[in-house]
DNA sequence: TCTGGGGTCCTAGGACCC
DNA sequence: TCTGGGGTCCTAGGACCC
């Protein structure tokens, strides 16, 4: 493949940095967002601080004030508030973020066109049309200008990293963050990128890194040194491979534009762990609610599926599923509360229930089709949602 | 005071077919 | 009767990412 300019954008804390924008007087101090449900402000304070918290949770985002008090997201609240009691807690509201999500992405559009969606606040942009034969020196306008058109669309930073490739990108850009650029080219590598912990290439993570550091390796430059045969002996062919190549920047992946989903899924983790015949009840009325929500889910993306998942999580954290494939591919709540609940006979129940999920996967969109047919005619044939007791079979 | 919710991809065994 | 290989689908679990 030919020389590539791709960028990775990255916002800067984004879930917390859009709460400033509504919140600024939080500005500059500890925040985080997170919490499954709304707490009430001490008396005399605007919000309630970390401390006030109780219950289940997890840190989604933490301003760089709370980071910097060794807070990061995907941390309990409870351990965090220990951390930094006085961190204001502030609750996630995903419909604004998905607001600001477009808002940022638009702009980005708007001068490149050839953007890839990671997820809610990442990007990867192909430049190498925009930056021509100009250069590095052009490629920094390019990502200045991205940065720029961010700001005034949103109010928000970014960083950038531009390289020739995605997974040189992703690394880039989160060495000058927030709201910086780092430009590396190829031969940079050694320099810039073999100094870093393994841990930050996009696919080595906790398990592989503790397992690479227990061979005696940290460091990328010390993995693209290794003995490829060691690692295909420990990680297997694909992964022990593409972990050199990793490690010597190489990567051949295109930006995608556009992808179809693969799956679609709904689950909840109960604030306290369920039991399966005291609480029956209760969770075959979340059982149903999941089921109704991953049905307006399909519905709202076009989409009908043929393989229906169940997900538990017991009070130990073990996880379990189950799934069926079904004839033909469904968008029907009852139908697939059907096929869960059969999924469900087939786990046991006899301990504590912490989460509860179900999926709808091997997706398809009905079109002019004989599988597509016949969903429409299940659909049409499916009775009122019934509403027997899921959890009666003990 | 542990550990959210939404995804993707990979592996591996068994069934089933040619 | 035994031996064989390949391909695809289904299922369960797990690593990883945002």
């Amino acid at each position: 493949m030919s020389d590539r300019y791709i960028a990775h954008l990255d916002m800067d804390a984004f879930y917390a940095s859009v709460e400033l924008l509504r919140y600024p007087q939080l500005r500059g101090q500890p925040a985080v967002v997170g919490g499954r449900r709304r707490v009430a402000a001490p008396a005399g304070a605007d919000f309630p601080r970390l401390r006030d918290y109780t219950g289940r949770g997890v840190i989604t985002t933490a301003t760089y004030e709370a980071r910097a008090l060794g807070v990061h997201s995907g941390m309990g609240l409870m351990k965090a508030a220990k951390l930094a009691p006085d961190a204001w807690l502030l609750p996630a509201d995903f419909d604004q973020y998905r607001r600001y999500s477009k808002l940022f992405k638009d702009a980005v559009r708007g001068i490149a066109p050839l953007v890839e969606d990671r997820g809610i606040d990442e990007i990867y942009i192909d430049l190498t049309a925009l930056v021509g034969d100009g250069g590095w020196t052009r490629a920094r306008e390019v990502a200045l200008q991205l940065q720029r058109a961010v700001r005034e669309a949103t109010g928000l930073s970014c960083s950038l990293g531009v390289t020739p490739n995605k997974l040189l990108s992703k690394i880039a850009s989160d060495l000058e963050k927030p709201g910086g650029i780092a430009l590396i080219a190829a031969e940079d590598i050694s320099e810039r990128i073999w100094p870093l912990p393994a841990r930050k290439i996009n696919g080595i993570g906790p398990k592989a890194n503790a397992r690479l550091e227990a061979l005696g390796i940290h460091t990328i430059g010390e993995l693209a040194q290794t003995d490829p045969a060691l690692l295909v002996r420990h990680f297997g062919k694909n992964y022990g491979a593409w972990m050199i190549d990793a490690a010597h920047g190489r990567d051949q992946r295109v930006v995608k534009t556009s992808s179809e989903p693969k799956s679609i899924s709904r689950e909840t983790t109960f604030e306290d762990d369920l039991h399966p015949v005291r609480d029956r009840e209760q969770l075959t009325r979340i059982f149903t609610d999941l089921c109704v929500r991953v049905a307006d889910d399909l519905k709202r993306k076009g989409v009908v599926g043929k393989t229906i998942g169940l997900k538990l999580r017991y009070d130990n954290f073990k996880t379990v599923t189950r799934d069926r494939t079904l004839d033909a591919p469904t968008g029907d709540a009852a139908i697939i509360r059907r096929a869960a609940g059969e999924c469900l006979k087939r786990v046991a129940l006899d301990r504590r229930i912490r989460l509860l999920g179900v999926r709808v996967g091997a997706l398809s969109t009905p079109g002019a089709t004989a599988a597509a047919a016949a969903a429409a005619v299940a659909t049409e044939a499916s009775p009122a949602m019934p509403a027997p007791s899921l959890f009666d079979e003990l």
